[in-house]
DNA sequence: TCTGGGGTCCTAGGACCC
DNA sequence: TCTGGGGTCCTAGGACCC
């Protein structure tokens, strides 16, 4: 038996928390380099403010009242997300964090205590009382149930934000209720052809016939209207499985068009996903840059490309990363046009460096490595400053913008909160 | 002027092998 | 003139998720 406990509108909330002046006010929170809007609070969802909107359209809108608007803080959010997360490791015997606001619980072994409803509201109750953030919890016996029943718990303001899905006629009575589209698994592209084949609620959905969704989609699907019958066929995930890859990627705060501010940016990023990549204990041998103008910009001529590079050694230093990227870069470079966005990916990892060493590679091992990483790792992570390699440059002036940030009210001592 | 970032999984098709 | 069948591996692209 799974429960799925999610935090409401996770970013607009927990810009909330340590605001209280804007309780029931709509506020909502845009992406990085304040591109799009990607959460909102309740108030802000009541006036018509859809998710995914760009924030330069939503801008030339009015609306009744006010509209709060947050750029991204990830680290506050990241550091509410560990403190949720440890109120349900603490509660429940196993979890699997699913996103930074989700996790799935197993609650298999609570009944024999405690109704599976009153444990939700348990939950619901620690959290709201240690975080000030609100969730939603929907228990059933898959988790492609579980998640429909946490829509219903937020759906429906009558259930008091716990829906226990374990019952067959509840299933089939909710199902009957939910668009195909709120199924977990269904995204645009499948919706529009299972409605063209007159399925349109979850239930037609479970309902449907395996081999015609094998037929005409493919195992996954399949396996999703398995689970929409109540038998399960995925398993809770208690321990994260290792990254198949690390990417880090941006838009630019202004288009790019000179080599050299490309150059500090390939570096930058290069240099960002090396430290991904030691925080997963993970050497790579691929590395991989991407460079793109707009996609949107309807009298530029676009161009997007890719280049990439194979060592014979696995790395994480972050000085072969470094110079692999820039080389692939110069690869693919030309002048001429507006660069949007660029990035660098990292992939083929191996979990030592220890690899056979090539009888003609090149890419001697560097004396010290493991050490010189280490000590630059932690001193970025101490919060006394930050060091980086020279070639991303000081002035940074392609970096995204953030021109609505909140403080970092729970990870920097100088934005702490005070209490007067 | 201005449209996020970071992931996973599956499939089809090509290259190559015997 | 006539050109099989079966397998593996890799990659690009599509679909989905939050």
């Amino acid at each position: 038996m799974f429960a799925l406990v999610d935090v409401n509108s996770f970013y607009a909330s927990c810009e909330k928390v340590f605001r209280p002046d804007l309780k029931g006010k709509p506020i909502v929170v845009v992406s990085n380099n304040d591109g799009c809007i990607i959460s909102l609070s309740r108030e802000a969802k009541q006036l018509g403010i859809k998710m995914g909107e760009p924030y330069f359209k939503f801008k030339e809108k009015s609306y009744p009242s006010r509209v709060y608007v947050f750029s991204s803080n990830y680290a506050l959010y990241a550091d509410l997300s560990s403190r949720v997360m440890q109120i349900l490791t603490d509660l429940a015997p196993a979890i699997e964090i699913y996103s930074i606001d989700e996790a799935f619980v197993n609650v298999s072994g609570v009944s024999h205590c405690m109704s599976l409803e009153a444990f939700g509201r348990q939950m619901r109750a620690q959290i709201l009382k240690n975080t000030g953030l609100t969730v939603g919890v929907g228990i059933a016996p898959t988790k492609t149930l579980a998640k429909l029943a946490n829509y219903a718990a937020k759906r429906w303001s009558g259930t008091g934000g716990v829906v226990d899905l374990s019952d067959r006629e509840r299933q089939r009575k909710l199902l009957a209720n939910v668009p195909v589209d709120e199924v977990w698994g269904v995204g645009r592209r499948i919706t529009k052809k299972l409605n063209a084949m007159g399925i349109s609620t979850a239930l037609a959905l479970a309902d449907a016939s395996s081999w015609v969704i094998c037929k005409h989609f493919n195992v996954v699907l399949e396996r999703t209207v398995r689970e929409l019958r109540g038998e399960p066929c995925l398993d809770l995930e208690e321990f994260t499985p290792t990254k198949q890859q690390i990417i880090c990627s941006r838009s630019f705060g202004h288009r790019i068009t000179q080599y050299e501010e490309m150059h500090q940016a390939i570096c930058a990023y290069a240099e960002r996903a090396a430290e991904k990549l030691r925080g997963e204990h993970q050497y790579c041998r691929f590395i991989s840059v991407f460079l793109r103008t707009s996609p949107h910009a309807d009298n530029e001529i676009y161009y997007g490309n890719q280049a990439s590079t194979i060592l014979m050694t696995p790395t994480n230093d972050s000085r072969d990363i470094i110079r692999a990227a820039t080389e692939a870069l110069g690869r693919i470079w030309l002048d001429g046009y507006r660069y949007m966005k660029a990035g660098v990916m990292l992939a083929d990892f191996f979990s030592t460096g220890v690899a056979q060493l090539n009888l003609f590679d090149d890419n001697r091992l560097r004396v010290n490595s493991a050490a010189l990483m280490d000590m630059i790792d932690s001193v970025n992570h101490s919060g006394k400053g930050k060091i980086w390699f020279a070639g991303q440059g000081i002035e940074k002036s392609w970096a995204m913008k953030r021109e609505m940030l909140s403080p970092a009210y729970t990870t920097r001592y100088a934005d702490l909160p005070v209490a007067r």
